[in-house]
DNA sequence: TCAGCCATGTAATGGGTTACATGATTGA
DNA sequence: TCAATCATGTAACCCATTACATGGCTGA
């Protein structure tokens, strides 16, 4: 009763982490927890106790083989590698479709659609703050994109399409940073609108 | 007993209901799943199995009030309306500053991640399965923007600031589609000096 | 000396999705 | 006649986050 049979497919986070076992090396828990926390997190992030369980499930069912590190002076560690199973699981996973449903949910805008129940000043402040993130993470992005620079630019192997997403992000902030300001414009003129228009 | 001391803060999605009772008039559950099939469902769409749930629990805690109301040829509703107890946690609610966090997880850019197990063709697919969304968000957009031109326009009552959460759709769309472009033709560029490149 | 990294987990909680259920009315 | 709208829910499931736990080594 190794492999029951599941009804439900593993989640895309299973097949997240399976991909970080395509660039050629075996990797820790802990290997992939800091993979998280650099590039991949600013647009997918799972908690680390997420990572450990789910590495459980993927070698229960097969997609993934352990093997114990021994280590002095440090602690000892699991390394994983994918398996044929795993690699033809995670060939279906990344060629199927994806839902338009995807990056929805912000909470932001949803807060901004109720602006009405806020004084100009405190919409104002919401859109700065909106402001100040989005050029914080455009400036994470440039440096993430000079550190790829001296590393051989987006050409040197498996460089490439990391840094496409990292162009996704770069793109996206400069359009939000561009949106916030239109919006900042757009406030001061109805607001002078408003007080010209009380006679 | 009728308000236990919650330990937890209620979610987003119960401020999000809430919310929808700012607009001066009462609702009910299925008024609610209605909005969000319309245009708030672009960044906040939660199922209606989950909105009927969390109105039960606002009536619970005190933040609504229920009232019933009896229909001839169409199934009784309950419309609900904000409490003073209400508009306080929701005031609140509105003006926590939100993290960082928010806009992370895209599945797309995951399997972007691992287009180097992908041949050039499926990678393009893709990245047109993308732009395809894309250019149909963006003209959903613009049909709203479209009907809000046709009721007032922005700075109608109660429209100007759901037409800036539209604005951003906008915005993100058409950055969303220039930045598809930028990958396709990246991706043409580098298949050329492929080809050029071996001998 | 003390913070921070390495390394791997458990426990509790709950938010959120999908599927299922019901049934009258209305307009194409 | 038949699909869509109005209207409200229950049940099952599970993904995901937060908090907690442990402990040796290393460099400032």
């Amino acid at each position: 009763m190794t492999s029951s049979t599941r009804t439900t497919p593993l989640p895309d986070t299973s097949f997240g982490l399976l991909g970080l076992l395509t660039f050629g090396q075996e990797l820790s828990g802990y290997d992939m927890v800091k993979a998280v926390e650099g590039s991949l997190g600013f647009f997918w992030a799972p908690a680390k106790s997420q990572i450990y369980s789910e590495l459980k499930r993927l070698k229960e069912v097969g997609f993934i083989s352990e093997r114990e590190v021994a280590q002095a002076s440090r602690p000892d560690k699991r390394v994983y590698t994918m398996t044929p199973a795993g690699k033809e699981a995670f060939d279906d996973w990344l060629r199927q479709g994806n839902a338009v449903a995807e990056e929805v949910r912000s909470i932001f805008r949803l807060k901004l659609f109720y602006g009405h129940e806020m004084s100009d000043d405190e919409v104002r402040t919401k859109v700065l703050e909106f402001r100040a993130q989005a050029q914080e993470s455009l400036e994470s992005y440039t440096a993430i994109e000079s550190t790829i620079a001296e590393h051989g630019g987006p050409d040197a192997p498996y460089q490439f399409y990391p840094y496409l997403t990292l162009t996704y992000g770069l793109a996206h902030a400069r359009a939000g940073i561009e949106w916030a300001d239109e919006v900042l414009a757009r406030l001061d003129a109805r607001e002078k609108s408003r007080k010209g228009g009380k006679r």
